[in-house]
Formats: C-alpha cells, sequence, structure tokens
DNA sequence: AGGTGACATGTCAGTGCTTACATGTCAATA
DNA sequence: TATTGACATGTAAGCACTGACATGTCACCT
C-alpha cells in the first residue's frame, strides 16, 4: 500500500477526464499536475497495463494510431476513494531546496547571499507562471462543467503560498545576514 | 550529476562535524536532516564506501566494534562548495500533500472538509515539533562553537513557514467550502 | 553465566523513476 | 512524392530508495 501515488495520479485524471488515453495522461503530466507529481510516459505506460490487469480501469476502445482509451472502473474509483479519505499525508519530506538551505550556513556571508538570492530570482520567476494559470483558470471564457473548472484549483493555491513563503523566507534570510556583518 | 542529494547532505554533516561514523550520519538523518532530507542505513553505508573510493572522504581511524570514522576530504569539501553555488534547485515537484490537494475536489463537500481538517491537524501538530526544536536551539546552555549552533536554523525556519502556510491554507479552503454550502 | 539492548556495519530483493532506445501511424507541406 | 513533425506506444539499462535479513561487539544487569 506504499508509494501508489502515480496509481492514484492516474486514476485521479481518469475520473477528471472520463476517459483517456496514456498519451493524453502524460499531456496532463506536463501541465496540469506537473506542480504536484511528475511522470514521464515510459513510466505511465506500464503503470496503466498493470493498472488493467489489476481491475481498475479497463481499455474502452482502440483508436487510431494505436491508441488505446482508458476508463476507470468501480473498483478503481473506490481505490481513489479510500486513499483520498484513508491516506495519511507524511511525506517523504525530500526537498533539494530545503537542504540547499539546511547547508548554507557553511558558506560565507557573501557567498550564502548569492545563493538565497537565486533561489529568490527562482521564486519569484514561478510566481509569475502560477499566477498566470491562476487568472488563465478564473477568467475562462465557458466553463464546461463545474467539477472540470474547479480542478486543480486548491492545489494551485498552495502553489502560490508555497512560493510566496520561499520568497519571503529568502528575503528574511538575505536581510538578516546582511544586518550581522 | 543528477540525484546525489545523499552525497551533499553526508559531506554537508562531515564538515559540520569534523569528522563521524555511518552509524552517527544515520542518527543525524533521524535528527537534525530528517525534515529536509531522509535516508537510512542501508543507504548510508554503501554511498560512504563509494564517496571513499571516490576521495571525496577517508576513513581516518577505526574505533570499537568495528566503527569506521570518516573524515571529509579537500576534494569533498570541493565538491561540496560546487553544488551549494551551482546547483540550480529544480526541485522534482513531487508532494503527495499536494497531490492530494490536487485531487480534494473529486469528493464531495463533507468529505473534502473531512480531508482537509486531517491536514489542518497534521500540521498543527508539526508546528509544535518544530517550534519545540527552535526555541531548544535559541536556549542551548552553552553553545559549542558558532557553526555549530547555526547550522540548520535557516531551514528549521524554512520548516515552520512551510507549516505554518499549510495550516492557514487549510483553514481558508475549508472556510471557502463552508461558504459555498 | 546468560540475557538484553544499544552500538555498528553490512547485503539483498524488489520497487520507483529517469534516460535513452525503438517502432510505427497519420496529416500537412514542400 | 518525400519529408517532417505531431501522435502514439512500448522496452531496457541503470541509479535511487525501502524494508528485511544477517552478523557481530560490547556493557550492563540478573
Amino acid at each position: 500500500m506504499r508509494g501508489m501515488s502515480l496509481r492514484i495520479a492516474l486514476l485521479g485524471l481518469l475520473t477528471a477526464y472520463g476517459s483517456a488515453s496514456g498519451y493524453d495522461l502524460a499531456k496532463s503530466f506536463e501541465k496540469s499536475v506537473a506542480h504536484v507529481w511528475q511522470a514521464g510516459h515510459s513510466q505511465i505506460y506500464p503503470e496503466l497495463a498493470k493498472m488493467a490487469a489489476d481491475g481498475l480501469v479497463t481499455v474502452e476502445a482502440e483508436g487510431a494510431r494505436g491508441r488505446k482509451i482508458y476508463t476507470i472502473t468501480a473498483e478503481g474509483r473506490a481505490e481513489l476513494r479510500e486513499w483520498l479519505l484513508g491516506h495519511d499525508p507524511t511525506g517523504p519530506a525530500r526537498s533539494e531546496v530545503a537542504l540547499q538551505a539546511f547547508l548554507i550556513p557553511l558558506l560565507d556571508a557573501p557567498e550564502a547571499v548569492a545563493v538565497l538570492e537565486r533561489f529568490r530570482a527562482h521564486s519569484e520567476q514561478k510566481l509569475v507562471q502560477l499566477e498566470a494559470l491562476w487568472t488563465a483558470k478564473h477568467s475562462a471564457p465557458i466553463p464546461e462543467g463545474t467539477a472540470r473548472v474547479k480542478f486543480g484549483n486548491l492545489a494551485l493555491d498552495l502553489g502560490i503560498r508555497q512560493t510566496r513563503m520561499v520568497l519571503k523566507w529568502a528575503d528574511d534570510a538575505i536581510a538578516e545576514i546582511r544586518a550581522q556583518s
């Protein structure tokens, strides 16, 4: 029951889209889910095959160019629900940014400031992207179904707050280092 | 040059401690670095062996009970410095919490609130732990060497801000869902 | 003397994930 | 008609990581 997050992400996308091919799902991973989870097609295709073997999805049809269209089954929906409701989010807490933050005090003041300023710049850039996504979502011309529109909004909000927080943290850290020297 | 974060973490700890055994480092991973990076002894021992082979660390002495004491070399210090100064923090962005956040809109309102409230509780608990660590660090009786005391403070601050942010996010999300129903 | 438990180091199987390789279809355009 | 490029699916090698297995030392307690 551990490390099945890819499975869950795929089930979630299939629920949202109704049905989709591996190719579609891979595209979704590049776009909508990207800030939250990553996976390449070489991971997605075998996982979909395993999920089909486990009865969580079915191949409804085969379209042009060998396109396989997957749909979530009742069993799949149950699995997703169970995970969402019952999964304790004890994340592995493995962040390169945090590791770098941890080690920064090993550097001298000017170097530390340089690293923190790179963090700052990076965060600022990411913030622009996420806020663009946000306004795009909230000024969508004609919403096609409520679930589709709302889907991913909470996570986007979380991402924006996260990025703002890192920005502020870097600013404060820079200020404090400068005050000490 | 990718995914060498375990190496970096070990080099950082060796720099801070002067020298340490694999066992000591494994203990450190359970404590100080835990919020930032995780690794078990089964990963640490082979990695130290590889690092020794690559000339980044040396076995200075063998103590009681087969205890091997590692020290960082000049080459190791160079590697660490290079990583800290030159590494672009393009984290893999793989967070189970964020994934759950992404999928919450698939649930109905009461269920969503339940999940968010679990997030909230979890964050609150973690916040208590981190703040206890913070005050413990800042009321340390007799600081043994400045570097040792400051080490990890930036990361702890980041962790606390992060946890507060998630808490606030969950609160706001709950409030918004309740307002809509 | 025997047992318990912390200290200390390792291996191994299995899974997750990345990068690169490999194959083939179809539509548009030069 | 040939070629390009998006569509579409897969496999395989290799590194990262987890959890379980395995071994042995030493100090302390009974």
